[in-house]
Order: C-alpha cells, then sequence, then structure tokens
RNA sequence: GGCCCGGUAGUUCAGUUGGUUAGAACGCCAGCCUGUCACGCUGGAGGUCGAGGGUUCGAGUCCCUUCCGGGUCGCCA
C-alpha cells in the first residue's frame, strides 16, 4: 500500500541542493536512481527534473526507517524528510552537481512502487528505439531526452520573445479545414453532421495567414502542427511543427532578414555560436550547378564543375551524347584522394549513384604512375588535357564524371558529393552553415500528372522580371522562394505572395486549374485578394528540424515528446485503429476491407 | 511500391562449417556487508532464437513466405 502524500510540502528539487542548504530541513521527492544498501547503511539516489540528490539511511539512527527504505526499487517513487548535510572530504562526488551534500532522511514515504523498467533510465543505453518508444514516459526521464524536450521549450520561449518583439502576433488557425489536394497527401477528417464531407488537417496555414494579411494583422506568427500523409525518414514526420511567419508590405529581404535575426538569436543563445548578421545566398541553379541539390552542405567541399562544353564534340559518345540533347557532363574533383578508394570502392560508388537514376559514372584516377581509367582510351589527348585544365587536376586526385540529363547528372553527383564527404571524413560536425538559396523555379514538370505544377505553392509570386514570361515559357520564371538551409538540411521556406487576383488567377491558369476549378479550390482565398490584400510574403522553419540540429540529434524523433514510427503509428497509443461500427455508422463511412486487429 | 540493414534472456550483444543442455555483460531475485556513488562479494531465476513453412538424422545457423523496426529511393506544392 503505498504512502499517501498528504500535508507534505516539497521544498526542494533534488538538483537544485546546493552547499547554501546545508543544514536546513528539505522535502525532496522524485524518483529512485539507484540505491546502494551496504547492509546497515543504504543509499539512496533520488533524482526529479533538475538532477539527482544522494539521500542516506542509517540504520543505527532509525531502524524502522531503515528497514522501509529497503524496500524501494529503482523507479519507485518517494518523498524524502531530511536535513542536508555536507559530505566529508573523502566521500564528494564531484560527477554531480549536488555532489558536496547529501540528505539525511528522517522520514520516508513511498509514494508509488514501480515495476522494473524494460530498460535502464541512463543516457548510455542502446534500446532499440521501438521499445524505448513504447515506454516513452521511461525513455525522457533520461537525462537526454528530458533536456531535448526543455531545450525545445526554451527555444519556443526564444522564438515568441523574438517574434513579438518585431511586432508580430501569435493567431491560431484552424485545425478543421478545407482539403487542397494540390501538394502532399491531406489527412482526412469526416463529419457527422456533414455526412459523406471531409475537413483536412492542415498541410500549413498558408492560406489563412495570408487571409490573416488582408485582415491587416500586419505581422502573424504562430507554432503550429501541420500535418501531411506521406512517408517517414529521419527528417519528416507525418505531423510535425512549424515556426510559422507571414508579414505586410514586405520584399524577400525583409523576411529573410527577420529570420536571419531570429535564427541569430536562437543559435547564439543555445550554442554560443558567432553568427554573421547576414547568411550568404546563393540562387537556386548556383547552388544546382555548384552543388548538384538546392539544400547544400556547405561545411565541405567537392564542388561540382561543368565539363559540357569541353566534351560537347569529342568521339565518346556516352559524353557527346547527353549534351547534345540537352543534357550536360559534369565532374567532381576529389582532391588528393588517388589513393583512398581501391577499384572496388569506386565500383560501390558507382553502384551508390544508381540509386539516384545514374546509369553509371566514369571515373580518372590521376596517379604517380599516370591516368588509371575505363574511359581515357575513348578521349583523345587533347580531350583528356582540357578536362584536367577545367578541373584542375593533378597527379593525386581522382575525378568523378556524369553524364545524362541535368536532373540526373545533378541529383547523382549532389548525393555523391555528400557520401564522398562522408567516406572521407569531410563533414566538421561542431560546424553550422547557414545559406540562402533563392529565385526558385516557379514550376516544375510532374510526369505523373504530365502538367507543370507549382515548385513551392501556387500562392507564390513570380519575380517581377520575369511575370512576362507566365504565358508564353511557364519554365523561364523564377519565383520570389527563398529556402534557408543549414548543414544541407532545408530548414524552412517562404516566399512572397500573390496579392492581386488577377496575377493569382493566372498563376492557376498557368498550372492548368480553369477558372471554375480555381475558384472552386481556392475561391476564399482570390476573393479576399478582391478586398484590398497587401503585398506580403512569410517563411516557415521547421521547428522539429531545428530542435534536431541544435541538439545534434539524429533524427526528429529524438526531440519530439511522442513521435511516430516509420509506418506513422504512435507505439505508445497503438494509433492509428479500427473504430467502432457505431462511430462509422454516425459518419456515414463504410470501410472495404477493415484492418488487421 | 523498390532497394539496403536489423530482429537471440527484461536490455545490449556473442553464437565458428548445420552438431552435446543456446552464452556474456548489465538488469532482476535472495543472502552477506557502515561511506557507497558503475558499491563489493556469494548464490539463483530468466529463452516460442520475430512468426509460419521447407531441406536435413539434426536448424539460432541453409532455403521460401510473412510480420516488425531503422535507413533510403519514389513521395514530401
Amino acid at each position: 500500500m503505498a504512502d499517501f502524500l498528504q500535508d507534505w510540502k516539497r521544498t526542494h528539487m533534488c538538483g537544485d541542493i546546493s552547499n547554501s542548504d546545508i543544514g536546513s530541513d528539505v522535502v525532496v521527492m522524485g524518483w529512485v536512481q539507484t540505491r546502494r544498501d551496504l547492509g546497515s547503511l543504504l543509499f539512496v539516489d533520488l533524482r526529479d527534473r533538475k538532477g539527482i540528490v544522494q539521500v542516506v539511511f542509517d540504520e543505527s539512527e532509525d531502524k524502522d526507517l531503515f528497514d522501509k527504505a529497503t524496500t524501494v526499487r529503482n523507479e519507485c517513487v518517494i518523498a524524502i524528510k531530511g536535513k542536508v548535510v555536507k559530505r566529508s572530504e573523502d566521500t564528494i562526488n564531484e560527477k554531480i552537481a549536488t555532489g558536496y551534500v547529501e540528505v539525511r532522511a528522517c522520514e520516508l514515504k513511498i509514494l508509488n512502487r514501480a515495476q522494473t523498467p524494460p530498460f535502464e533510465v541512463e543516457d548510455d543505453n542502446n534500446t532499440q528505439e521501438l521499445t524505448r518508444l513504447k515506454y516513452r514516459y521511461i525513455d525522457l526521464r533520461r537525462p537526454h531526452m528530458l533536456n531535448n524536450i526543455v531545450s525545445r521549450h526554451k527555444v519556443a520561449m526564444m522564438v515568441r520573445d523574438y517574434l513579438d518583439n518585431k511586432e508580430f502576433i501569435e493567431i491560431e488557425t484552424p485545425m478543421l479545414t478545407k482539403s487542397t489536394p494540390e501538394g502532399a497527401r491531406d489527412y482526412l477528417v469526416p463529419s457527422r453532421v456533414h455526412n459523406g464531407a471531409f475537413y483536412a488537417l492542415p498541410q500549413s496555414p498558408q492560406l489563412f495567414k495570408q487571409i490573416l494579411m488582408v485582415s491587416g494583422m500586419d505581422r502573424y506568427f504562430q507554432i503550429v502542427k501541420c500535418f501531411r500523409d506521406e512517408d517517414l525518414r529521419a527528417d519528416r514526420q507525418p505531423e510535425f511543427t512549424q515556426i510559422d511567419m507571414e508579414m505586410s508590405f514586405v520584399e524577400a529581404d525583409d523576411v529573410m532578414s527577420v529570420t536571419e535575426g531570429l535564427l541569430k538569436t536562437v543559435f547564439t543563445n543555445v550554442l554560443g555560436l558567432d553568427m554573421p548578421d547576414r547568411i550568404p545566398r546563393l540562387t537556386y541553379q548556383e547552388a544546382m550547378d555548384r552543388f548538384g541539390s538546392d539544400k547544400p552542405d556547405l561545411r565541405f567541399g567537392l564542388e561540382i564543375i561543368d565539363l559540357s562544353d569541353v566534351v560537347a564534340d569529342c568521339g565518346f559518345k556516352v559524353f557527346a551524347g547527353p549534351v547534345k540533347s540537352g543534357g550536360s557532363v559534369r565532374v567532381i574533383n576529389a582532391k588528393g584522394c588517388s589513393t583512398k578508394f581501391a577499384r572496388r570502392e569506386i565500383d560501390a560508388l558507382g553502384e551508390y549513384v544508381k540509386g539516384f537514376g545514374a546509369k553509371g559514372m566514369a571515373w580518372i584516377n590521376i596517379t604517380e604512375e599516370g591516368l588509371k581509367s575505363p574511359i581515357t582510351k575513348f578521349l583523345s589527348e587533347d580531350e583528356i588535357n582540357s578536362i584536367l585544365e577545367r578541373t584542375g587536376g593533378e597527379v593525386g586526385d581522382i575525378l568523378f564524371f556524369m553524364a545524362d540529363t541535368n536532373d540526373i547528372v545533378y541529383s547523382t553527383l549532389g548525393n555523391l558529393r555528400l557520401e564522398l564527404a562522408r567516406k572521407l571524413d569531410l563533414i566538421d560536425k561542431d560546424k553550422f552553415e547557414f545559406v540562402w538559396v533563392t529565385e526558385f523555379p516557379l514550376v516544375e514538370y510532374d510526369a505523373d500528372e504530365k502538367r507543370y505544377v507549382a515548385k513551392h505553392h501556387p500562392f507564390t509570386c513570380p519575380m517581377d522580371e520575369d511575370v512576362q514570361y507566365l504565358e508564353t515559357d511557364i519554365t523561364k520564371v523564377r519565383a520570389k522562394a527563398y529556402d534557408i538551409v543549414l548543414n544541407g538540411t532545408e530548414l524552412g521556406g517562404g516566399s512572397i505572395r500573390i496579392h492581386t487576383p488577377e496575377l493569382q488567377e493566372t498563376m492557376l491558369k498557368a498550372i492548368g486549374f480553369d477558372t471554375e476549378e480555381a475558384w472552386r479550390r481556392f475561391g476564399y482565398l482570390m476573393e479576399a485578394l478582391k478586398y484590398g490584400a497587401p503585398p506580403h510574403g512569410g517563411l516557415a522553419l521547421g521547428f522539429d528540424r531545428l530542435m534536431m540540429l541544435l541538439t545534434g540529434s539524429s533524427s526528429i524523433r529524438d526531440v519530439i515528446a511522442f513521435p511516430k514510427v516509420q509506418n506513422a503509428s504512435c507505439p505508445l497509443s497503438s494509433s492509428p485503429t479500427a473504430v467502432d461500427d457505431r462511430q462509422l455508422r454516425d459518419l456515414g463511412i463504410k470501410i472495404k476491407t477493415p484492418p488487421k486487429a
């Protein structure tokens, strides 16, 4: 039978007890981290959110109290009345913050006993994630996880404080909203009072925040859950949190500079990082050309070099062919790595890039004994010399070539670049390299839909000088869109939005919506734009990703209290589940193939 | 949907060419122990080797199917 708390009031958190408390009577409460039973002397490490303090039970002082104390086990919840005493010199434990003192127990309440936990509450445990997530309440007791959660809270407070100072106001937008099939898959919510009709959970508060600008709120923000019914990754969950902002009467520079200030505040405060006021910028085209990615990792070099003009007319069809049909030949020069890759490892890299659509990978290893390569026999000496000149290739280097359509060359070399950096250990984990990527294309071709779709979203404003091509050659149109990238992770993105109904309608028409469909789907936004919408734009930061990078975690699951696993289920609550027939009847829903129990 | 890796005690792992009763560490239980803090010492319990099928005299080990987890490609405006 557990003891009741009754009139006991906690006076101190375990981890807060310090030398200044020596001599005072305290009441502490928490979980038993460990017990060390020496026979007639018992030490209990008592843990709460603030840390650990050692409690001592001495049989010679109080036999009944001692006997009761010997019945506690790890993770029991107990309360102690006792006196803080200074530890003698030879019993100081410098490993814990409270190690100069200990609490000599006078009274003990066992508030709740605990089963032996499925894994130990310690930072260095390697328990598989599924078990940790099933017993997340135990996992979160580990100092590391606790730290992540506390840190998340602190950053949220910093963000609110920063944006509040910049005159942003936090406004909640609906969770039950309208489905917008453009983009990611929606989570749909049926409704009893609207049989056969569905709400959607928001993929982002995009339209509502734009409408808030029309309403004159001027500056909005929200730390908000968003939902996308897509597959999971280490940095992607079906429900995730965004720091969402929108501002009126601004251009891209204004949004970017507010974001820079926010990131500087957070990274300076949390990591003590010395950040520049202005984050460097790359255009989308430059990012693709130099790094093969629209989220380049700038912590290392290995930049991509274009060889298309050099090999356009060469006799080697594998190179000349793609260039002639609009693709390209590009190369990465791994400086000084000639001897770092055995033939077998080079072949493995070739296999690696095949995963990204490459048909094969050519290479030239520039060794002391001359060029080693499967392709030099197809090239003239002049051509080889031009290649070496363009790439700066010299003895000790190894060149990796890709020849294909631009899309495939970018994605294969972009990924090869990352793989090489990992293999060569070029990535400095302590570095934080921010970069803006700007001037994204407004649209991209969707092979499944056989039409152009908005790359960012269909409310993104074209660049002023490109508007003229909107109805003639939309592929030439760049957008007032910008992504903030940190160490190769897309931290967030935003854009200046279209704020006139005419341009919005033109845009929707350009990506294949006729007027009627455009109005059916987005009519409420276009209607709002008619009533005096200011120029506006904004940005959303992925809060989970931000915390992942700030805490050095390898997955966003480590900074989310109750994350989902790869099949999008929750191991703790076992959601999703089948529901009662009665619930389905109310909603007018028939299930064709019920889920397995 | 594709590809790669993994699943053996509560936890983390080992388990050779298919061969005796599947091991270790930590945890757990019991006993001893007054200054431990990774306490120590002694003893003990604990296994559907993810599941199903197959090959074999014999399967944790080989084959097939399947489930689960992780990573990734597709997907994520």
